[in-house]
RNA sequence: GGCCCCGUCGUCUAGCGGUCUAGGACACCGGCCUUUCACGCCGGCGACACGGGUUCGAUUCCCGUCGGGGUCACCA
């Protein structure tokens, strides 16, 4: 058998949504998975909508979900004289005709068809008539209307299709220009696609475009139409795949997502891009739309920060913290064990910026949470945590096991427990009454500015 | 409205005629662990849309109803 080669082809009209990546991501595992090609295709022919800013925007994103293509990205617009010749064969082989119907007569048949609870399919009036040189038309496909045609979707099923139900579709403009149905049959046999795996929207377009591909003497790929993914809320479908980025996901952990959005394997819910390669098949999607859930794919996320290595969620949390305000060095050598500190804690690399924020601030610009103040920094609770301070000043090695001895060993004399000593102290370093484990916190923060932070806390401001 | 697709816990899903008093995950509610918050662990709540068939037996097969989605362009 040959080489799989798929291929995406987006319209550059706007951003990549989640259900553009998922489709993308679908074609680009199927190629992983089969060792196959896989292919762009920028679906540029209507002039008036396309954008160049577009087409980066979807490139970014797909090259921010790690989706590599493994040829040059074929733009439509550049393809023109590909179509005309294409055309002008059908024109040769007399299967094409002129139609001369206006909007408004057009518009007139619809409305009977559906006054009639029927299906407006043209009905070829123009077909056979005498050139008529003065007036405007377009080139529509004729379609035999006797038999039926059948697509063995592989995700879908066998779905059938009565050949008087399908039209002559219009293929060229009155201008000349090429339509989508058209182009997307040449497109697709030039670029050698075997596998034209989609959105379920374009299920009905395909028994069209199979007879084009008949026409044009081409061989017809197989066909795979994805179901579409439901919006809980229009922001939630429409929003682009950067602005999951921005609100601190991992591309990984959105392929993980979207992927497990009407893919199962079993009941494992967490996949690394290799094993989502590894594992996925066609035969495996569900028919059934699926909707999204951000608290799902805030847990995936948390999952992939998990069950990422200190020094890469470093490296990713720093854009982060430069948005929170905080300027850190790449390689300021506190932000690895810092972010370990946080890693269980994080949903969102956001979330994470959030957590680590205070290790990095200057020691006397650490805010107190004033509901976490008013509670833990107590008279009676400055006094103990300025005798712990005491009690870390010491030659004591600064380590979690040797720290949290001595703070144990301070609590044994002073007769309190570590409870009484613990809160207090975790606002006096981070201003909250929530954060990572005192000792851990304590190391990465150094030993000068625990004590200069706990001292702060017990001045009188 | 015509045509097409779909319909298991709130959500994502497992299930491919008997193993289902329907399994897992998120969320939610208890509990354990514990210096806080998390993580982790244990337990709970919670679904086969409805009605007919077929069958010894239907969540699984067929039909209908209802519900959801898609599509009916000189857009892609």
């Amino acid at each position: 058998m040959s080489e799989v080669r798929v291929r995406f082809a987006p319209s550059p009209t706007g951003v990549l949504h989640l259900g553009g990546a998922r489709t993308a991501l679908f074609n680009w595992l199927f190629a992983r998975h089969t060792g196959g090609k896989f292919l762009l295709r920028i679906e540029d022919t209507d002039q008036k909508r396309s954008t160049d800013e577009s087409t980066n925007a979807i490139l970014d994103a797909l090259q921010w979900l790690g989706m590599k293509w493994d040829e040059e990205p074929i733009y439509q617009s550049a393809r023109m004289e590909e179509y005309k010749a294409s055309l002008s064969r059908l024109i040769d082989e007399g299967k094409v005709y002129k139609c001369y119907c206006t909007p408004e007569e057009r518009q007139v048949m619809r409305d009977e068809a559906k006054s009639a609870g029927r299906t407006f399919i043209y009905d070829g009036r123009c077909d056979g008539k005498p050139d008529q040189p003065d007036k405007q038309f377009v080139w529509r496909f004729r379609i035999s209307k006797d038999g039926e045609t059948v697509v063995e979707d592989l995700v879908q099923g066998r779905v059938v299709t009565p050949n008087y139900e399908i039209e002559d579709l219009v293929i060229a403009r009155s201008d000349g220009t090429p339509l989508y149905n058209f182009v997307v049959v040449i497109d697709d046999a030039a670029m050698g696609i075997t596998h034209v795996v989609r959105g379920k929207d374009h299920l009905t377009n395909t028994p069209k475009q199979m007879a084009i591909y008949q026409g044009l003497g081409l061989p017809i790929p197989s066909f795979a139409h994805l179901p579409l993914i439901l919006g809980l809320s229009k922001r939630l479908r429409s929003a682009g795949v950067e602005s999951y980025r921005d609100q601190g996901y991992l591309p990984g952990a959105v392929n993980n997502y979207i992927a497990r959005l009407g893919w199962s394997h079993g009941d494992q819910e967490i996949f690394s891009d290799t094993e989502l390669a590894d594992k996925f098949d066609l035969a495996d999607v569900n028919r059934s739309e699926g909707a999204l859930n951000v608290e799902k794919m805030e847990w995936i996320n948390q999952q992939h920060i998990m069950a990422t290595g200190r020094e890469g969620l470093a490296a990713m949390v720093v854009p982060f913290l430069s948005t929170a305000g905080v300027e850190v060095a790449l390689d300021d050598p506190r932000l690895p064990p810092a972010c370990e500190t946080v890693q269980l804690r994080s949903k969102t690399l956001v979330e994470m910026a959030a957590k680590v924020k205070f290790y990095f601030l200057e020691d006397d610009a650490i805010v107190y949470d004033e509901k976490a103040a008013k509670k833990f920094l107590t008279q009676e609770s400055k006094v103990r945590i300025a005798g712990m301070a005491t009690a870390l000043e010491g030659s004591l090695d600064w380590t979690v096991q040797s720290i949290e001895d001595a703070v144990n060993g301070f609590c044994e004399s002073s007769d309190i427990k570590l409870k009484h000593v613990a809160q207090p102290s975790r606002v006096a370093l981070t201003g909250e009454a929530t954060g990572p484990g005192l000792f851990e916190m304590m190391v990465v923060l150094g030993r000068a500015s625990v004590l200069n932070r706990l001292r702060r806390a017990c001045g009188d401001e």
